[in-house]
DNA sequence: TGACAAACAGAACGACCGTTCTATTATCTC
DNA sequence: GAGATAATAGAACGGTCGTTCTGTTTGTCA
């Protein structure tokens, strides 16, 4: 099959955009139909449902997030490059109308149990574990000091996040990017190992 | 006028509910009206548009936020003891089915312009003073130190909240809780004065 | 207590939702 | 190139949305 992947792939981008923007729930397939010059039916077919598209937009946002985030950050040597290399394409991730497409679909689809709701939570779970497995790396590389919680620097980390999204895109607030690299700063600073300390393979 | 008003409270007690559990854009006419017990004509005559309705769960929320953790706080005593406090109720406002409702409402409205997103925001610009003053008063009663960025305190304080809300909320961490406290002690430390610093008034 | 306004119910509106059905194209296979 | 099949369009469905209109009940106050 040619022309339907193809044209289902068109749907997809473009409803990943649209959704970023109005939210996933906000994306209806009137409007998916009339951005992409289809009519309702003939784009409803490619799915089956509105709950699949969901599933399949998100899986779609996951893609992308997979090319644009964690591929380049994994060309990156092993340990703290790699987690500011996570970070720093998170940051061009989010530079997009409607920002960061997981921290918005999460607050409206978290009371919301269902398919589309369990690939989100898997999509940033996996996330989430490349930042732990990327501080745990680091922690073996010597970057990081040997006691550090891995899990909750992903924790601090992601908190990070989220508060940038909602200081810019939300507040508007002008201060957003300062304080963002501040606290990410102060995070790698309290995670590195203090000095006088052993590094690895000793 | 006593019976209207009363009525119209009570719509907003149980709006705020529903909203904080399915979301402000969730919340419809016809399902408040059911929950309430009113028809969908005799409750819309109360805000006369949806807009409006919108607006004033905003406010209801905000007026429960004041009353359930600020008013709280501000009766501890000034300094890191207020700025706990903060974080302590905020932690109790989150425990109830939904979780915070600014968090949710705040990705939801992000990107809808008009009054209801204009309302929220205001909210939680207040309540990111709120946390800001007590952050700077802690600073001049001595118990964090003096070159401490109050603003990047909230910042990262707000970050925190975040986090602790999606980990729980929307993916089920367990150790979300453990995650959140260990992530407020840890920029308490970070944030109070440097062995051998001064004192306040000196 | 009787007039008047406030508070509500009920029905209906057009708009859009997701979905289904049928018919018509376009594409692919042999 | 003919036949089968996939891809799409169009109309229509029941349902819900916010909103308006018209009554009827209820409360308020002189």
């Amino acid at each position: 099959m040619t022309k339907g992947d193809e044209t289902r792939q068109t749907i997809l981008s473009r409803a990943f955009e649209l959704a970023t923007v109005i939210g996933v729930s906000g994306l209806t397939i009137g409007r998916l139909a009339e951005a992409t010059g289809l009519s309702k039916s003939g784009l409803f077919a490619h799915f089956g449902s509105k709950e699949a598209l969901e599933v399949a937009v998100v899986e779609e946002a996951s893609r992308q997030f997979v090319q644009e985030v964690m591929v380049p950050a994994l060309a990156k040597p092993r340990g703290e490059p790699r987690v500011k290399a996570l970070y720093d394409h998170w940051l061009l991730w989010g530079d997009r109308p409607g920002g960061c497409f997981f921290v918005g679909a999460s607050a409206e689809l978290d009371d919301r149990p269902g398919p589309p709701r369990d690939a989100l939570a898997r999509a940033c779970k996996d996330w989430i574990d490349a930042l732990t497995t990327a501080a745990q790396i680091a922690v073996h590389e010597g970057h990081f000091r040997a006691d550090l919680d891995a899990r909750q620097f992903a924790f601090e980390l992601y908190g990070i996040m989220l508060a940038t999204h909602t200081f810019s895109r939300f507040l508007h607030d002008r201060g957003a990017r300062g304080h963002t690299q501040q606290a990410f700063d102060r995070l790698l600073s309290a995670s590195r190992p203090t000095a006088g300390s052993r590094r690895k393979s000793d």
